[in-house]
RNA sequence: GGUGCUGUGGCCAAGUGGUAAGGCAAAGGUCUGCAAAACCUUGAUUCACCCGUUCAAAUCGGGUCAGCACCUCCA
């Protein structure tokens, strides 16, 4: 498959390092609070990542790490750590707030079909780890100390910028009103490994150091987990576009000083979900959450499908227009799909589901082109094949997918059978929609509709068929 | 200010040199007392704009404009 490698800004044909298995490092969540549907767009992305790399055959080990230390801190951050913001709202304790929303952001990512990594590891459970690589970084120059605090080097690396070409000069710094620019720093893109020393003297988790007690720098997590789980030798590091500068680029700096040779081939960058006011943020406007979604009657599988029929590398626009558009065209290819019958008998067209297949590939292969793979699944219910095969052909998508194509079909074919097992047990619609057609045969109309507002106002909708009236409840 | 990404019909979107897929919505039709559903039909002489390369450009080059992102915690 080709992917868009944002290390080298091409597309790329994806050869792991080693040929039986996919090594893949994902930045996970900051605990502080629920995911909004725009965090979610980059794990859902990089669960069809996952899940495609899967379907080719190839083992994955994909690690994600929870961020349950704040690490907005710097020397010259006036900003609040998010952590310790979050357990003051809540009158909780740092690690109750962690373990809260770690447990919330599972059960989002459930509903929406995206998988557990394989190994999920809290950035507190390695503090041991990052001290052995910062240990390392000193000993070889990479890092110093000052203030009490331990800073990586940047000015000892040959190539620091990775995904653009920044130029220090004009880099702003502090750009932001009252912050002030760290003095400690002997360049501008120097960031912390190890703290001691910070304006946020209640920090709540604290660990010993070689340096003194303090706690990690937010780069360092990253790398420390990836290689205390992966190896000195990563396939692909996911995650939103965001992160590329400064996280990835520095963790690409800590961690190859550490190891002596290259760390990381594919980075993949999911790009953001917007609203029509710009970006989604968990302050501003709307809070967009999963339930929030289901507290308006969505199932969370339909932002799923919102995500797909857009690219991963596309800005993407939420608006209800836009999500209410995704669950029309999700209910009816679950419609159509429910119209197959499974029962029918007929044996796999081997010939016709690899031609299918192949089209399903074709479009994964193009950098996960999964508008064109949603557009496959039309082209299943278009083919001239039997139902078997298109239930097949379906059932293999949606491995990668995850839209409960087959699922969703059943259970509207076991609603439709629950509507029609009601339809005879109940006497009064029955009663009824009897008067009515009477009044139809009367031409009695006037009548014959306000029988079905009646019924409407029961909650009971009705469809003249040619076989007579059928009915449902709404 | 610097850096990067994006710009295709009402909306989502495919297409990376050969003359604009698909889906949703809409309109018209069939059917119906009327609806609903289903089925059929219709849609960009044009791909933000300008200039250029070419027999040929949405696709390549240059410029302009607009949106978004990063440079500050953020997916």
């Amino acid at each position: 498959m080709y992917l868009y490698n944002s290390a080298t800004h091409k597309k790329e044909e994806f050869v792991p390092n080693h040929p039986d298995i996919v090594k893949m490092y994902t930045c996970g969540p900051t605990v502080y609070h629920f995911a909004h549907i725009g965090n979610l767009r980059s794990y859902l992305m990089e669960d069809v990542l996952e899940k495609y790399l899967r379907y080719l055959g190839y083992n994955v080990k994909r690690v994600m790490n929870i961020t349950d230390v704040g690490h907005l801190t710097s020397d010259a951050d006036e900003g609040e750590d998010k952590m310790l913001k979050g357990a003051r709202r809540e009158h909780k304790s740092v690690m109750e707030i962690a373990g809260y929303y770690t447990d919330a952001f599972f059960d989002d990512c459930k509903k929406l079909n995206i998988k557990r990594p394989d190994v999920v590891e809290p950035a507190t459970n390695c503090i041991g780890e990052y001290i052995i690589i910062i240990e390392k970084l000193l000993a070889t120059g990479y890092a110093y100390q000052a203030g009490g605090n331990v800073y990586f080097d940047t000015s000892k690396l040959e190539k620091y910028y990775i995904f653009n070409e920044h130029d220090e000069e004009n880099l702003a710094v502090g750009v932001r009103e009252g912050v002030e620019e760290d003095l400690n720093k002997h360049n501008k893109n120097d960031f912390v490994l190890w703290f001691t020393k910070s304006k946020f003297e209640d920090q709540a988790l604290k660990w010993d150091s070689p340096w003194g007690v303090g706690y990690p720098g937010w780069h360092i997590e990253c790398s420390g987990i990836s290689m205390k789980h992966l190896g000195g030798d990563l396939d692909i590091h996911c995650g939103g576009i965001d992160n590329a500068f400064p996280h990835h680029t520095n963790e690409i700096a800590q961690s190859e000083s550490y190891l002596g040779h290259k760390w990381c081939n594919f980075w993949f960058h999911v790009l953001h979900l917007n609203t029509e006011d710009g970006k989604m943020s968990k302050s501003k406007g709307e809070f967009l959450t999963v339930s929030l979604l289901e507290s308006k009657g969505y199932d969370p599988i339909l932002y799923r499908f919102f995500c797909l029929q857009s690219h991963y590398r596309k800005n993407l626009v939420f608006s209800y227009e836009n999500l209410d558009n995704a669950a029309a065209a999700y209910g009816k290819l679950i419609e159509k799909i429910a119209a197959l019958d499974p029962d029918a008998g007929d044996s796999v067209d081997q010939a016709a589901l690899e031609a299918l297949q192949a089209r399903f590939r074709k479009a994964m292969d193009a950098d996960l082109n999964t508008s064109l793979a949603i557009t496959a699944l039309y082209d299943v219910l278009k083919a001239k094949t039997n139902d078997a095969t298109r239930l097949a052909a379906l059932a293999d998508f949606d491995r990668v997918l995850s839209l409960n194509l087959l699922d969703g079909a059943a259970k509207l074919r076991e609603k439709a059978k629950q509507a029609e097992e009601a339809e005879e047990r109940d006497p009064v619609v029955d009663g009824l929609i009897a008067d009515r057609a009477a009044a139809k045969k009367a031409k009695n109309f006037a009548e014959a509709d306000r029988i079905r507002d009646e019924l409407k106002a029961m909650g009971v909708e009705i469809i003249d068929t040619p076989q007579g009236t059928k009915w449902k409840r709404v």
